[in-house]
DNA sequence: TAGATTGTTAATCGATTAACAATC
DNA sequence: TAGATTGTTAATCGATTAACAATC
């Protein structure tokens, strides 16, 4: 079960989900096995990238024969941790955060929802599926009482650093920041910023730079999946 | 205005809304100039890294006096295209499409909502922030009437290739797809896959490696900003 | 045994960083 | 002029890919 040969670099680490989620989506009653070829050919990424990546994870992968189905989602749900439940407050109960709270897939990461946070006065008091909706000023000492692990924030730019200090006070040792902004935190804290801006840049700049080079209407294209 | 010299890489690219966001953001009637160095003091990144992307993007830059704000934001926005307007649908008006559909914030980077599909019948018909929600089977046919640019994917995964090869046929060579899966399109359309689950596997694996290695409490911290 | 597939070691590629030259 | 800051050229670092060895 992958030697801990000095630790996983952060691309390969964020290519294991990938993976995970498309073992879990094979159609049922298929073969038992899989290779790293097949995995990669689906995917759209290298043979060898793949192999490298699950052979961090699993030493179940037999020559001939490829990896058991079943055996490599254990192994790279074990890795990844999504086997123990990470207690997780969100902060911000906006249009995003009300879609995050009511998602129900991110159990399958490990994250459960057990509170949320909000300024509002009209939000305190009321809950989401159950979640209640709390005072912001609540927030570290219930962090603290409640072991909160994870820390989602959905508030906007201008609050997003008081509320991390205010997760990183009540011990939340990982924050999911969606604000459009750094921020600061101490080191034993992983601060993971899901940049939407990012995204739309690599969007914006594809649509300009194509729309100068080729003017012309692409090609009728139907269908365009195989 | 930044020479053309083979291209900006992908990395690079997305930094580049980190700065853009950081330069808006700064206090109102602070020193028209800045440096390279402040800017990356500001974002946590390398002082040299941060030369050679806004070299790429702006020759506003002066010794000894640094890049003038205004300047540099106007550069940063017309790199990336932002200034023109590309028009968008989002298909899967669930939790985190109307979240999405009532972000008004997108307009920023040139997304601009026309209009949202999805398949309940209980919604076709009605209409979020004066953008209307139609059947998923017309979305071919309005992409191309409508000269849409932009296809937003907040579909479940079973659909979301389907609904993307409709955004092709009707034209669209932007997707930005939300769905945990991997999309085939032809090369002219850019796929850009929000990976939410890359970002959990972080934290997840931050979250198992950290108690394993320090089960101690962390050190009090009441305030981690500086 | 032969062949398919895994896992590893070496080579390439790209991005970051460090050292330096240019300039206001 | 002197010093701060930019921009560039060379060196380092890390990740990907290619070639190969191992094994069921």
């Amino acid at each position: 079960m992958a030697s801990g040969s000095g630790g996983i670099s952060r691309l390969a680490l964020q290519r294991l989900p990938t993976y995970l989620s498309y073992l879990k989506n094979l159609p049922e009653g298929g073969p038992p096995h899989i290779s790293a070829a097949a995995i990669a050919a689906g995917l759209g990424l290298g043979e060898v990238q793949v192999r490298k990546d699950l052979a961090m994870v699993s030493d179940a992968g037999k020559p001939k024969v490829g990896y058991p189905v079943d055996g490599l989602v254990k192994d790279l749900e074990h890795f990844l941790g999504y086997g123990t439940c990470n207690r997780t407050v969100l902060v911000g109960v906006g249009n995003l955060g009300l879609a995050l709270l009511s998602y129900s897939g991110f159990a399958e990461y490990g994250l459960h929802f057990v509170a949320a946070f909000d300024v509002n006065p009209a939000l305190i008091g009321s809950s989401v599926d159950q979640k209640p909706i709390l005072s912001v000023d609540k927030l570290p000492v219930f962090c603290r009482e409640n072991g909160i692990q994870i820390g989602v924030l959905t508030v906007p730019a201008v609050a997003a650093q008081a509320c991390c200090n205010a997760l990183v006070a009540g011990g939340v040792r990982a924050v999911w920041n969606f604000a459009p902004v750094h921020l600061q935190a101490p080191p034993h804290v992983l601060v993971q910023r899901e940049n939407m801006a990012s995204s739309l840049a690599l969007l914006s700049y594809h649509l300009k730079t194509q729309e100068a080079q080729a003017p012309q209407e692409e090609q009728q294209s139907g269908t365009a999946d195989q």
